[in-house]
DNA sequence: TGACAATATATCCACTATGCATATACTCAT
DNA sequence: ATGAGTATATGCATAGTGGATATATTGTCA
């Protein structure tokens, strides 16, 4: 059995945007928590609590790797650590984007006036 | 204060389901797991436990009403409570739409091609 | 007739996900 | 040197969900 991505949906709302958050570039935990905040515009501040176990369990799925190579020394700080998103990551990441997508459209046929996605 | 329909989000994907599914028609809760599963093509299934607890929370939030006139007595089966939106309801759905096409918008700028929604 | 599926609502238990508080520790600006 | 910001981690309480179970009625069909 492949893992198949449809088995993780409904992803968490943290998990997606933590995904959103690692799909261009590696981060560590604290820019994960910024990026979410700035791309929100407040409206999400994701708690330290909610965060790390997030990453944990994504960890643990394999949404999420731990790449072992470290930024240059100088721009490294050592407290951090940076998260990579993996193949499987980004196929939940996709099934979960289709999901919402059909669901704005659910809403909109159902007259829950969208303002197209 | 007005109870602010952005306070209710993200709303849990049950309840959003479920004020799809009165959207349009008050209905009871056995025809509302009909419908999701309908909508979904099979992909939600509420299981009684999810269903009849969002059913009362929603009901004391005030997302939902239970109107007390009855269907005429030979369409009727007494067993069945039906349920209607109100219109807070139906902000905290139109909302909840905003927020997730909203979403849908950042996974595709980050690249998880979307399908538009 | 008798059995079984479907209709209909409700509660119990266990597990997951989340927020808030707390803890630790280092960096940076004033 | 004081405090804000950076950075990760855990403890505790609560909310949301699924699955099982319970109860009772209705419909199918062999």
């Amino acid at each position: 059995m492949t893992s198949e991505p449809e088995s993780f949906l409904p992803l968490p709302t943290a998990a997606f945007h933590i995904l959103l958050a690692v799909a261009a570039e590696d981060r560590h935990g604290y820019a994960i928590i910024l990026d979410v905040a700035d791309r929100t515009g407040g409206a999400l501040k994701l708690s330290p609590g909610t965060l790390y176990r997030s990453i944990q369990r994504m960890l643990e799925q394999g949404l999420l790797t731990e790449p072992r190579q470290r930024p240059a020394p100088e721009l490294d700080d050592e407290r951090r650590r940076y998260y990579r998103i993996t193949p499987l990551g980004r196929s939940v990441a996709e099934a979960e984007s289709r999901r919402m997508a059909q669901l704005v459209r659910m809403a909109r046929n159902r007259g829950f006036a969208p303002g197209r996605a």
